[in-house]
DNA sequence: CTTATGTGTTACAGTAGGTAACATTATGGC
DNA sequence: GCCATAATGTTACCTACTGTAACACATAAG
């Protein structure tokens, strides 16, 4: 039982191919299983892309629509949302809810320095300002 | 060959039993695998715990020291570390390494909202100004 | 009707994780 | 010294997920 025995869903927890082909579609906005195919560096079959499009399809991660008889995929949503949910999981996980604490390991973690926050803490109020409250 | 076909390493992939575990070692700062049984909700064999904590000293979670005999977990990072290495990785994948990017989609994805973001933008500042710039 | 070309179905192997039994070892009491 | 007890070490099994792909099916074009 590879993970999930029970959490619904929500994978967040895709594989290397999935993820390049994943990405592949979120740069280029959409794409068929052949210009996937064509943008990957490792020589896969066919089948292979259009299996990994389908289960990204399953996941939620893409949508397609039918243009003459080809599938053309596109992410369902951006990728920015997706790392949302997915920061989210780890906020819940590994810091108890706290988006404050995860900001604390981030730090810590070098994964943002604190003069790089201090330019976020800017544009976020900037943004907020330009927004007016609406939530 | 689910996930990491070549990763190098740096799991991130906990199954949710590990997850658990972790998460009581966690809030109670050390345990011995008895302890961690007694903390689970649900009831698991002695060698189940075993396992898992011994797992998860593997992936360099946990670190143990022997006490009469007695094998005592402890946490080799903190949450908030292992929490912002997480993230930068979603980063990485999903944001093309753009912070700015994820931030933008937790706020977008109701992770955090724009309050509380300028709330942590101001502790951060607050923060920073007491380091004086250490980095 | 045959040929492309694209999709649907099915499958197989490798691995991580959940779960646990069984073996082994050391320690304290008799 | 020997035994019971308590802890650890070893090994294993099953399943879900993923990488990878072959093969079958359908349909538009010529």
């Amino acid at each position: 039982m590879a993970r999930n025995t029970s959490t619904s869903h929500d994978p967040a927890e895709l594989g290397e191919l999935e993820r390049d082909v994943l990405s592949i579609v979120w740069r280029t906005g959409e794409a068929t299983a052949d210009q996937v195919r064509e943008e990957m560096e490792r020589p896969l079959k066919d089948s292979t892309i259009r299996t990994v499009l389908r289960r990204l399809e399953e996941k939620g991660y893409l949508v397609h629509t039918v243009e003459n008889r080809t599938f053309i995929y596109r992410p369902a949503e951006s990728p920015q949302r997706v790392a949302g949910r997915a920061v989210q999981r780890i906020v819940d996980w590994f810091c108890a809810g706290s988006v404050e604490e995860l900001l604390v390991g981030m730090v810590d973690s070098k994964v943002v320095s604190r003069v790089e926050l201090e330019r976020l803490a800017r544009r976020i109020a900037a943004a907020k300002k330009q927004e007016g409250g609406k939530a």
